[in-house]
DNA sequence: CTGTATCCGTTAGGATACTG
DNA sequence: CAGTATCCTAACGGATACAG
């Protein structure tokens, strides 16, 4: 009951792999929920907030907020904001961006040929403007 | 208090993503702790249980057990169980496996490249053959 | 319109003990 | 040696209310 853990394996663990190679921090980057979604929609020029909420069709405000803040912190994105009324804002794919979607749709071609399809009940008719 | 949600928001987002692009399905794969490291070790002839566990310091039992049993259903990876006593385990990459750690080779490249360096306290000092 | 703050359930990741 | 079974905690993802 006295002494628990300074700092939690878990975190240790990350930071351990993340050291080990750099793959582990780009797949960190991109294999969270969402983040990949909502960098090919910007570089399809999906822009605003707004556009993108209607395109990922069960996100919520947060959730997008924070994912479109990570992707800036980490220079994919880049922020602009025009001081209207009211306010827009756009976001637009920087050219490391770029390139890293470039990677994705390799993945994703990858994806297409070797990952079987699972058949799943119900289609989901969704919004959609996939890769 | 009565009606909980049939199916939980978070599992429909998950299949609406992974509907929507292969790409999703890749990272929900290979972007999960461990799991592109012991691809890549394996496909460096790092064939065995222990051996893993050896390179991987940190990692618990099942969770490498777990890791492995994720990439052999993908077909990523074969198992091949020697008879002898005792037991002997193996593990090789399959060929699309191969496709696709040079596939992350890129994207390692690319974070190489454009991930910049941050400092953190301690250097853990590990085991190590990383990419 | 474009977010932030709070709160909460689910899932991922880990420690440990045990088995063929 | 190569794992499973159980239990536990931290992190992720989401709902909702509200703010600039």
């Amino acid at each position: 009951m006295a002494n628990k853990k300074i700092t939690s394996t878990n975190a240790m663990n990350r930071d351990f792999l993340e050291d080990r190679c750099t793959l582990n921090k780009v797949l960190r980057i991109i294999g969270k929920r969402w983040v990949s979604e909502v960098l090919v929609l910007i570089r399809n020029d999906i822009r605003r907030f707004s556009q993108l909420k209607e395109c990922l069709a069960g996100i919520s405000d947060n959730v997008l907020s924070t994912v479109l803040s990570e992707l800036v912190k980490e220079g994919l994105i880049e922020k602009q904001i025009f001081g209207e009324i009211p306010v827009r804002v756009e976001y637009k794919v920087t050219g490391k961006g770029k390139e890293l979607t470039d990677l994705m749709s390799m993945l994703c071609k990858w994806g297409k040929t070797h990952i079987p399809f699972d058949v799943r009940m119900e289609p989901l008719p969704r919004a959609a403007t996939p890769l």
